[in-house]
DNA sequence: TTTTATTTCAGGGTATACCCTTAAAAACGC
DNA sequence: GCGTTTTTAAGGGTATACCCTGAAATAAAA
């Protein structure tokens, strides 16, 4: 009896590269691919799917919604997160909304047969580095003058208002807050990344999965 | 005699994906794979390559800076983009600096094949899509306001100069004209964008790779 | 050569972003 | 309960971004 399992990216060759690294393994079948959101949680319906390898860049959504969805229908379903950047607190973020492996497009067929065995059975999985940074509470030193770069909840809201090219006065107005605190947020996100000005909070955040 | 290539990407799994789809037809071989730049320059030396799939997305460069160092190296080489954006501009971009076709990451077997076969035989080769939409002169409607977003060479300048996060002050100092003109550029920017700020250029430039 | 697009720049604005400091609630962690 | 972090917000600025109009000098395309 194998592992059933489904993927789902919208880039072809990952897809084969998967099955590829899969297909000499009885322990494991993949019994359905899907390129989208949408088809996903459609497909999963009539199928008896185990794990699901999710894309976090998906066209139609992001990686944590979809995954929140997914795990309020299926809740018996392990989703292990595939993304390309090596986020230490986007994994935190996946691992909080109930995702239980986080993987690496660069990972090798040894890691991703360890990977769904780890999450069958209960546990979740991380990349070694990966829970060494988790472990050691610092990511990456990417912000410029090498600071951590934790927003707290209010940032965020407030550095995805900015990303709306919304104004301080109307930011001030959807989060019931006044502007000049909308300031005070914006001017510590700006310490925080070690940027200039907004275009370069918004620079980072795409580059570090924020968005 | 099978067609040898090699291929650039950072992602493992795509690097299967690609040798999984090529691995039971005889005419063509995959000799070496890279995962960045430094290793695609220095690795080509050695072998007889005839096509490069090459990865925009690489860790430590931008796909158009790389294809043109290996174009001036080894000016036989056919080289093929393999992107996740489907960006008309951007493949425009790519072709006009020597790049032989541009590939979508969804593609299939015999599409891959096919181009393959078109670059070695000196022609260039653009998915079916891409094409069409290169002929009829029109990007996919990003812009906001459905307006055509082709910037110009100093629009463009002053574009990545903002992305650089640069104040008017300096971009002027930086491009040798008056203040205001960089405010006419900015503004003429953020017309064809369809943004209402320089956060929203910044996002539009990302989205498109433009920066 | 004549049209068309680009680049340049100005006056004269208003709105917005950003800086520095201070500080009091409120929520959280233990 | 007590230290810590977060959220809130103020005063009082200066710098910068953005808007509108108009217009001349180049450069490119037809």
């Amino acid at each position: 009896m194998s592992i059933e399992i489904a993927i789902t990216d919208d880039h072809e060759l990952v897809l084969e590269g998967i099955k590829s690294m899969l297909q000499d393994t009885k322990e494991v079948e993949v019994v359905s691919t899907f390129s989208n959101a949408k088809q996903t949680l459609k497909g999963l319906d009539d199928l008896s799917v185990e794990v699901l390898l999710l894309d976090i860049n998906l066209p139609d959504t992001n990686g944590i919604d979809l995954s929140k969805q997914l795990l309020k229908k299926f809740p018996d379903l392990k989703i292990i997160a595939l993304t390309s950047h090596d986020d230490a607190s986007f994994a935190k973020r996946m691992l909080k909304n109930g995702v239980h492996g986080y993987l690496l497009k660069n990972t090798d067929k040894i890691e991703l047969l360890r990977a769904l065995k780890t999450v069958l059975s209960g546990e979740i999985y991380l990349q070694k580095d990966m829970s060494d940074r988790l472990l050691y509470q610092r990511s990456k030193p990417k912000a410029k003058n090498g600071l951590n770069i934790k927003l707290t909840r209010r940032e965020h809201e407030v550095l995805i208002a900015i990303s709306e090219e919304l104004t301080t006065q109307q930011i001030s107005e959807k989060l019931f807050i006044s502007p000049k605190t909308v300031e005070t947020h914006r001017s510590n996100i700006i310490l925080k990344f070690g940027a200039k000005n907004s275009v370069g909070i918004i620079k980072m955040a795409i580059e570090n999965g924020l968005l």
